[in-house]
RNA sequence: GGGUUCAUAGCUCAGUUGGUUAGAGCGUUGCAUUGACAUUGCAGAGGUCGGCAGUUCGAAUCUGCCUGAACCCACCA
């Protein structure tokens, strides 16, 4: 880097593209994001893993957007941040998409062995597994690279097969045949979260069965007519009159000629339907419970891939719905169809798969529940682990008091295989160890038979739901499972932020609680940001299968990373959907703009051979550098405010509004030299550079990009004075309030002259006159101290400030906080114009007179309201009656 | 069926413990333009804060009901 930047070099509009290249990498380069662990305060967040074959969407744009801005915050601030990345082998998702690109190739996963498709899996994840977290620099997630960890190596591995040991020995893992969501589709077992269950109009078929030995009927209704040749019952409401004399007949279940019994049983709700309840135990839960209660048989009529299995008899081989059509066809021919009945349900389906779930009596692993939940819940509640925005504490205590054990066993191959091993044939006839060798000798002593060899073993083929690692992730990325004691996991653990969305609050945010407490004793982070759905304009979330997501690296390769990444913020209030459009980026491109010419105007202030050292020392005589600071301090106060709240597009707002209106379009106007050409004093550039820097840094975290950039052309500086690892401004809370409130009566008072100007139609060109009567003399004084100004921004040919002054004829005028103004536009004016102006100023005042008026003449509220209160309204009369007075005397004065 | 949240300008949202005839951004209208920036500047228009009732001296803010929307949970065929 050269010693002077030239104003040449400085292109009119800023170039993101190559910029953000060279400063990720020199930040990388130089390890800016690397964190060990030492005697500062720690600040780690672990990244929700992304899929391991995933591509960048929106929704981790904005998720890492946020996490950004909070980490780089926290390392100006002198934290010790540690951002870990990684990814998720999302074992469902992943072993899909194997299958299916074997299935291109015309391998079926059913030819492999199971060695033979993880090497696919293998090579699969290998090809594909990392891109998006090189898209996350492009983004400039400042992550600490090095401690890039993976779901499914080797040490995550070991930690899931510790964690299952542990719990198996404690007895919270069991093994048990329980009806669970099976997916026909992947043909494997699923958790309840795993179930979307989503609102579709099914037909409520009514059918009859006939009993036996009469020539009577009992009418029972279905949504599912396929399973009635897997009935083994019809049950009744033991008060239900109509069917009362039919409990304990026999029923012959259509098709298959089945005779089952007529049992009764409370509940049924014989308001529903035909209030005759068909049982089938082996494909409904409702129906399995009652199975049991009454001892009924258990018909499995299913095959694992949703064909119809040997023991319905029927359409054996044929697809569930193909036989649902079919044997719907069958009854009616066959006059047992009685009615059908349009009805909205609600259906499960498969998260991955989007397959339709069918209930199904499977034997599986499950995770007991109701313990390790405790302290989770207590702890969210009482507020040792943060949530925001808090509302979602609600949802989640509701979760959590009404949790239900864990079905974690998956019928995949990619994934932590189950640590189980088969010795026989008995339910009870396994281990659980961590390998072959252990489990042999295990085996043995649980036997008796010391006779068993490593042959008569069977590993359970099963893996594990994928959540069963990633709700170890803020302990087992700092390797805390197998060395519990090991420097970093103490240093680093409890990590700080989460940052999440709200839909995987209970997939994972819920568990990675329980597994802290459990694992560990202690809470995996303090606090969880909660952010919203990405959704396009019309609501919709945005995903790929819809084709409504625009493609994140075109958007920062168009508007920059920078620009994106506000846009992104400025749409995203805290706890709210975002509803995302491409016009907020530009608008965040148009930013980076406007700081790229402020910063460019800057330099072309710089005099050719002198140097400049940007400062702080504000000058006292210049009301601008004191109001800007007060501008800046201010405005810092709020920004931490609203980073404590994590309300970071308030934060963002106050900060756009802070350089754009205040910087941009006062500051640098006013700090511009009389004659266009003309360079700043070395001085005052000197000033305007230490208070841009102020900005660099607050923006910084928001920006990274444009940001440094301007921070390393600005000076030349070495990689320990990065901006990046510079400190955060802690200015002292003396704001000036002095300057602000007379630069801000100035601003007002140009502001109320450019409105004459507009509405007059007078020309911007043409040189005003202006006289302002102040109320008194002090504020002429100081008025007339900043009187240059004025001419900053107007053309001015003469300007005066004093209390007596008269309103010239054929002249505008405007009150500001007092203070009369009057421009002489004789000739320009139309009287008839600045007539209504003043009129409907008056009609304004008066109507707000009368509601103060109202206010004070009400007995009861001179009396119970504050006096301060009370004091405002009478000085808020009296200055109303005052303007009223002074706007009617330039009334009468324009006519005169 | 249970629960939660929300309803403020055309759109997206602020509005801290009730006390300035309600604020911002985008959009919109008019004007401006020979250099920091048209990826710009200036000025304006636009809301009886979903409805009704109540508490209060005073309600966008608190309470109840109604209407409407969204989300979560749940085994009702």
């Amino acid at each position: 880097m050269t010693s002077q930047p030239k104003i040449d070099s400085i292109p009119k509009h800023y170039n993101p593209g190559t910029t953000e290249e060279k400063w990720y990498n020199y930040w990388e380069e130089h390890n800016l994001f690397h964190s060990t662990p030492d005697d500062r305060e720690p600040f780690a967040v672990v990244i929700p893993p992304p899929n391991v074959t995933g591509v960048l969407h929106m929704g981790h744009m904005l998720n890492n957007t946020i996490q950004d801005v909070l980490v780089r915050r926290a390392r100006m601030q002198g934290k010790n941040t540690c951002w870990v990345p990684g990814t998720d082998h999302a074992s469902i998702a992943t072993e899909a998409k194997v299958v299916q690109k074997l299935r291109k190739k015309g391998i079926k996963k059913s030819d492999l062995s199971r060695e033979k498709f993880m090497d696919h899996a293998w090579e699969w994840t290998e090809e594909h597994g990392g891109i998006i977290l090189q898209q996350l620099r492009t983004l400039g997630a400042s992550c600490d690279w090095k401690r890039t960890r993976f779901t499914l190596e080797d040490e995550l591995y070991e930690a899931v097969i510790t964690c299952f040991i542990k719990l198996y020995e404690d007895g919270y893992i069991y093994r048990g045949k329980r009806m669970i969501n099976w997916d026909p589709a992947a043909q494997t077992a699923l958790s309840d979260e795993e179930v979307i269950h989503k609102e579709v109009q099914s037909k409520l078929y009514h059918i009859r069965y006939p009993i036996k030995n009469t020539n009577r009927f009992v009418t029972i209704a279905t949504t599912r007519p396929e399973t009635i040749l897997a009935d083994t019952a019809v049950c009744v409401h033991p008060d239900d009159e109509r069917y009362s004399d039919l409990v304990g007949q026999t029923a012959i279940i259509p098709l298959v000629n089945r005779e089952v019994e007529i049992i009764a049983d409370d509940y049924v709700d014989p308001e529903y339907g035909t209030g005759c309840l068909k049982i089938t135990p082996a494909h409904d839960t409702n129906d399995y419970e009652l199975g049991l209660k009454h001892n009924l048989e258990i018909i499995d009529m299913l095959n694992a891939d949703g064909t119809l299995a040997e023991s319905a008899r029927f359409y054996v081989g044929k697809d569930r719905f193909e036989a649902r059509k079919l044997i719907i066809k069958e009854l009616e021919e066959k006059n047992l169809l009685v009615d059908t009945e349009e009805m909205p349900n609600k259906v499960g389906y498969s998260e991955r798969t989007d397959a339709v779930i069918e209930p199904r009596l499977s034997l599986q692993w499950f995770c007991r529940m109701e313990e390790l939940s405790k302290p989770a819940l207590e702890n969210v509640m009482n507020d040792k682990i943060r949530f925001h925005p808090a509302k979602f504490k609600n949802s989640y205590q509701h979760w959590m008091g009404n949790i239900r054990d864990w079905c974690i066993s998956r019928q995949l191959w990619w994934g932590h295989r189950i640590p189980a091993w088969y010795y026989g044939n008995g339910a009870d006839e396994y281990v659980i160890a961590r390998d072959e060798q252990e489990a042999l000798k295990k085996a043995r002593e649980k036997s008796g038979n010391a006779g068993l060899s490593a042959d008569d073993l069977q590993q359970d083929e099963d893996v594990l739901d994928t959540w069963f690692s990633s709700w170890l992730w803020p302990i087992s990325v700092f390797d805390g499972i197998e060395h519990p004691e090991n420097e970093e996991i103490n240093y680093y653990y409890p990590t700080r932020d989460l940052v999440t969305a709200p839909e995987i609050m209970f997939f994972w945010v819920a568990r990675m609680i329980m597994a802290g407490y459990y694992f560990r004793g202690e809470k995996p982070f303090g606090n969880v940001y909660f952010h919203g759905i990405v959704r396009d304009e019309k609501r919709q979330k945005m995903s790929k299968s819809l084709g409504n997501s625009p493609d994140p690296l075109k958007l920062i390769e168009q508007y920059g990373a920078d620009g994106t990444r506000v846009g992104m913020l400025f749409a995203s209030p805290a706890g709210n959907d975002l509803l995302f459009d491409e016009s907020l980026c530009e608008q965040g491109r148009n930013f980076s703009n406007k700081i790229w010419n402020a910063f460019r105007f800057l330099m072309m202030n710089k005099q050719e051979g002198k140097n400049y050292t940007p400062s702080l020392e504000l000058d006292p005589e210049n009301l601008a550098d004191r109001w800007m600071m007060a501008r800046i301090k201010q405005t810092l106060t709020d920004v931490e405010k609203d980073f404590d709240s994590y309300r970071l597009n308030e934060a963002l707002k106050k900060l756009y509004s802070l350089v754009w209106d205040d910087f941009c379009d006062w500051y640098i106007e006013v700090s511009k030299a009389d004659t266009p050409g003309e360079p700043m004093p070395v001085k005052n550039l000197e000033r305007a550079l230490g208070l841009f820097e102020l900005l660099m840094k607050m923006l910084h975290p928001f920006m990274p990009f444009i940001t440094e950039e301007i921070w390393q052309r600005i000076q030349e500086r070495s990689p320990e004075d990065a901006l990046t690892i510079s400190e955060w401004p802690s200015l002292d809370d003396d704001i000036d309030t002095d300057a602000d409130k007379l630069f801000s009566q100035i601003q007002e008072q140009i502001s109320a002259i450019r409105n004459i100007q507009s509405e007059m139609g007078v020309s911007p060109k043409k040189e005003l006159t202006i006289l302002a009567k102040t109320a008194d003399k002090t504020m002429a004084d100081d008025l007339k101290q900043h009187s240059w100004i004025y001419n900053k921004f107007l053309s001015v040919e003469s300007i005066e400030f004093s209390p007596e002054l008269h309103k010239p004829k054929a002249s505008a005028s405007a009150l500001v906080q007092g203070t009369e103004l009057f421009i002489p536009l004789e000739g320009l004016i139309d009287l008839d114009k600045e007539r209504r102006r003043i009129e409907k100023e008056i009609s304004q005042t008066e109507g707000f007179l009368k509601s103060v008026e109202k206010k004070l003449s009400n007995q009861k509220f001179v009396e119970n309201a504050p006096d301060d209160v009370v004091d405002r309204e009478r000085q808020k009369k009296s200055d109303a009656e005052s303007n009223i007075k002074k706007l009617k005397e330039s009334l009468q004065n324009l006519a005169g």
